[in-house]
RNA sequence: CGGGGUGUAGCGCAGUGGGUAGCGCGCAUGGUUUGGGACCAUGAGGUCGGAGGUUCAAAUCCUCUCACCCCGACCA
C-alpha cells in the first residue's frame, strides 16, 4: 500500500473528545472515526488490524471444535418475552418496530435465537456436543459508551454457544473455550487473566472473566499472589475476620449525640468498627431492604443483588427510610417488624455490637446475634477489598483495575428449558441440553492492546496483528536514484507478499518518522540518499533503538528471514 | 437518570461595553528544502449545534432544545 493513496489522514493534536490512550491513538491515527456515542467507523487501518484480530480468533476457535455460522442481527421480541430476558437486559435492548407494527430486538447476545435454532435440528444426544459460534455486530444501548472503543453500543463479537448432554460435557466445552482464549491472547501479546465473575444479564452459574490489567480498566480484580486466586470484585470472596468481643453482655441502650457514621460511632464508644453492625437500606425490585453487614465491612451490591433475585437494585432515598420508619444515621435491626432484613454472615462472627437504637441520638451496645434480632436471609455479601484475607489460603489479597477482554459463561439449562431445546437421552428420557455461552469483543480486544502497548510516540502493535508489518521509509524523493530504489524495493516486498506500508509522499524525515511511529508498524525500512552510498537500506524494530544496515541485495528475502524470526522466536 | 463541562473551518483553539468572525495545524498552487513533525508567497474553506425571543443590529443577551465528553448510577 503507498500512504499517498491510503484513506486516512494522521493527526498531530489529539482531538479534544478523547480521554483514554488507546482512544487518543486511535484517533490520532485515523484507525476509527466517531459517528455518535459509542458508535464508530473503522478507517482502512483500523479494519485491518481489526480483521487480524478476528482471523486469530476464528483460527483458535476452529482448531478447538467450533462450528461457524450467521445468526441474524433482527430477532422477534417474542423470543426475549419467552426467555424471560427482555427483563434482564431493559433499557439496554435496542428495539424498534416493522411495517406491521411487530417488534424487533436488534441482538444483543444470541443465545435466544441459536437456542430456537438448535432446537430444531438437535433431538438426540447423538447430535451432541456442539460448539457452535459466529463473529458479528452486537447492539447493546449502555447507559455510558466510553473510553473509545473500550465500550460500545455497536460492536463486534465472536459468540460462541456450547450445547451438552450432561455436567460433565458442558466441564469440557467450558475448558476447551478457556483454553482457545488463552491461545488467542496469547498470539496477541496479551497478559490476560482468568478470573471468576458474575454472570450478570447473561445468567447462569458458574462464569469467568478474562483480564488485561491496566490503571485504566473500569472492571476492579481481586487477586492473591500466593495461591492465585483471582475474581472479579462483584464475585469475590474472602476470609472474614473473627472478632470475638467476649462472652455475651446483657443488652444496654446508651447515649450517642451526634454519632451518626460507623467510624463516630466506633470512636464514640471506643471500639473497633468491626464490633459494629452497620445499616444499609435498598430498595430492590420496589420493596425495601434493610440490610445488615459488620461495621468494618461494605455492602458488594452485586452480590446482595443474586441474593435478592431481583433486577433493579438501588439505594433507598431518604424519604423511603423514613417511611419505613427508620431513623437515618441510628438505625436498627432490632424489633423491626414487617421489613425483609437481610444480613451479611460476618455478624455472626463477632460479639456485643453496637448498632442503632432507632431513635435519634442512641445505640445499642451489646446486641448479639440471633438473641437480640432475627433476618429473613443470611449470605455472604460483603465486597472484598485489597487488604482482606484469601478465603483459600489465607494471604493478604490485593487488588488491580483490568479491562474485560473476555468472559465466558456456564448457563445450564434456564435458557434450553424455557425455550424447549430438549434431547432425547440413551435411556430414552427427554432432557433439557445443557448450555454454555463465551464472548470475545473485537474491538475492545483492539484497545486493550493499545491501552497496554504504547509509548510517547504512539501505538506499539504486536506483529500479529499490525496493519502491515513493514514501513518503507524514502527520503529525499526528489532524488531520482533513492526514488527508482525504493519503488523497486517497494515491488519486491510486495512480491514477497510483504504486508508494506510505502511511505512515497513528498514529505520530510520527521513527518515519516514520526507517522511511522505513530501508526506502530513493527519494522521500518530507511531508504535514503546516505544508506545508498553503501547499497543498504536502514532496518530498525518499533520496539527498539538500535538500527542496522542490511545490504539491497536480495532485500525482500532478507526482510522476510527477519519478520519470520521475530514471529517465531524459538526457530 | 443525577452532577460537571463543551459545541465557532477537517483538527486544536481565540473571539461579551452586542456592530456582520480570527489564529495555528491541515488543505490547494508555485518555489526553495529533506535523517525526527522545514520555509516563503498566494489561495480555498465557516448559515458560529438547532429553534424561538430581545434589539436598528446577536457567535456574544434571554428562553427552549439537541449533540458530545467526564464523574456517578447502571451495565456483557
Amino acid at each position: 500500500m503507498r500512504f499517498s493513496k491510503l484513506f486516512g489522514k494522521t493527526f498531530r493534536q489529539t482531538p479534544a473528545e478523547a480521554e483514554g490512550i488507546s482512544h487518543q491513538l486511535l484517533l490520532r491515527a485515523s484507525m476509527v472515526s466517531q459517528i455518535a456515542a459509542g458508535i464508530y467507523s473503522y478507517l482502512p487501518l483500523g479494519w485491518r488490524v481489526l480483521r487480524k484480530i478476528e482471523q486469530i480468533v476464528r483460527e483458535e476457535i476452529d482448531k478447538a471444535g467450533g462450528q461457524e455460522l450467521m445468526l441474524p442481527v433482527l430477532q422477534p421480541f417474542e423470543l426475549w418475552q419467552q426467555s424471560g430476558r427482555y427483563v434482564s437486559f431493559g433499557e439496554s435492548l435496542f428495539t424498534l418496530k416493522d411495517r406491521r407494527e411487530h417488534e424487533l430486538v436488534l441482538g444483543p447476545t444470541h443465545e435466544e435465537v441459536i437456542t430456537e435454532l438448535v432446537h430444531r435440528y438437535v433431538q438426540s444426544y447423538r447430535d451432541l456436543p456442539l460448539l457452535l459460534y459466529q463473529i458479528q455486530t452486537k447492539f447493546r444501548d449502555e447507559p455510558r459508551p466510553r473510553g473509545g472503543l473500550l465500550r460500545v453500543r455497536e460492536f463486534i463479537m465472536k459468540d460462541l454457544y456450547s450445547f451438552d448432554v450432561d455436567e460433565a460435557g458442558l466441564d469440557r466445552s467450558y475448558k476447551k473455550m478457556a483454553e482457545a482464549y488463552k491461545n488467542i491472547y496469547a498470539r496477541l501479546d496479551l497478559p490476560a487473566l482468568m478470573v471468576e465473575a458474575d454472570s450478570g444479564a447473561i445468567g447462569g452459574k458458574e462464569s469467568h472473566e478474562f483480564m488485561v490489567i491496566t490503571d485504566s480498566g473500569e472492571d476492579e480484580i481481586i487477586c492473591c499472589s500466593n495461591c492465585g486466586y483471582a475474581a472479579n470484585t462483584e464475585k469475590a470472596q474472602f476470609a472474614k475476620a473473627e472478632v470475638s468481643a467476649g462472652a455475651l453482655l446483657p443488652l444496654e441502650e446508651i447515649s450517642t449525640p451526634d454519632a451518626k457514621t460507623i467510624e463516630q460511632v466506633a470512636s464514640f464508644v471506643g471500639v473497633p468498627t468491626s464490633q459494629t453492625l452497620k445499616a444499609v437500606f435498598y430498595s430492590a425490585d420496589g420493596e425495601f431492604i434493610f440490610v445488615v453487614i459488620r461495621g468494618d465491612l461494605e455492602v458488594n451490591e452485586t452480590k446482595l443483588r443474586n441474593a435478592l433475585k431481583c433486577s433493579e437494585l438501588r439505594l433507598a432515598t431518604e424519604s423511603q427510610v423514613t417511611i419505613a420508619g427508620l431513623v437515618a444515621g441510628f438505625a436498627s435491626p432490632i424489633g423491626m417488624k414487617d421489613i425483609k432484613i437481610v444480613a451479611d454472615d460476618s455478624i455472626t462472627l463477632g460479639s456485643n455490637f453496637i448498632a442503632g437504637a432507632n431513635k435519634p441520638g442512641y445505640h445499642f451496645s451489646n446486641i448479639n446475634y440471633p438473641r437480640d434480632f432475627q433476618v429473613d436471609l443470611m449470605v455472604d455479601i460483603a465486597l472484598a477489598r485489597s487488604g482482606h484475607n484469601c478465603s483459600k489460603c489465607g494471604s493478604k489479597l490485593s487488588s488491580a483495575h483490568g479491562i474485560e477482554v473476555g468472559h465466558i459463561f456456564k448457563l445450564g439449562t434456564f435458557l434450553s428449558e424455557k425455550l424447549g431445546a430438549l434431547s432425547l437421552n440413551r435411556d430414552g428420557t427427554s432432557r433439557p441440553i445443557i448450555m454454555g455461552c463465551y464472548g470475545i469483543g473485537l474491538g475492545r480486544l483492539l484497545a486493550a492492546i493499545i491501552e497496554q502497548s504504547y509509548d510517547e510516540k504512539g501505538i506499539i502493535w504486536p506483529l500479529s496483528v499490525a496493519p502491515y508489518q513493514v514501513y518503507l521509509c524514502s527520503l529525499c524523493l526528489d532524488n531520482s536514484e533513492v526514488a527508482s530504489i525504493a519503488e523497486d524495493v517497494y515491488q519486491k516486498l510486495e512480491g514477497e507478499s510483504i504486508e508494506v506500508l510505502y511511505d512515497d509522499r513528498n514529505e520530510s524525515a520527521g513527518v515519516k518518522f514520526n507517522d511511522a511511529d505513530l501508526l506502530g508498524i513493527p519494522l521500518r525500512l530507511t531508504l535514503s540518499p546516505r544508506t545508498l552510498k553503501s547499497q543498504s537500506v536502514e532496518v530498525k524494530w518499533r520496539t527498539q533503538k538500535e538500527i542496522q544496515l542490511l545490504p539491497l541485495d536480495n532485500i525482500a528475502g532478507k526482510v522476510k528471514t527477519l519478520l519470520r524470526k521475530a514471529a517465531n522466536p524459538l526457530k
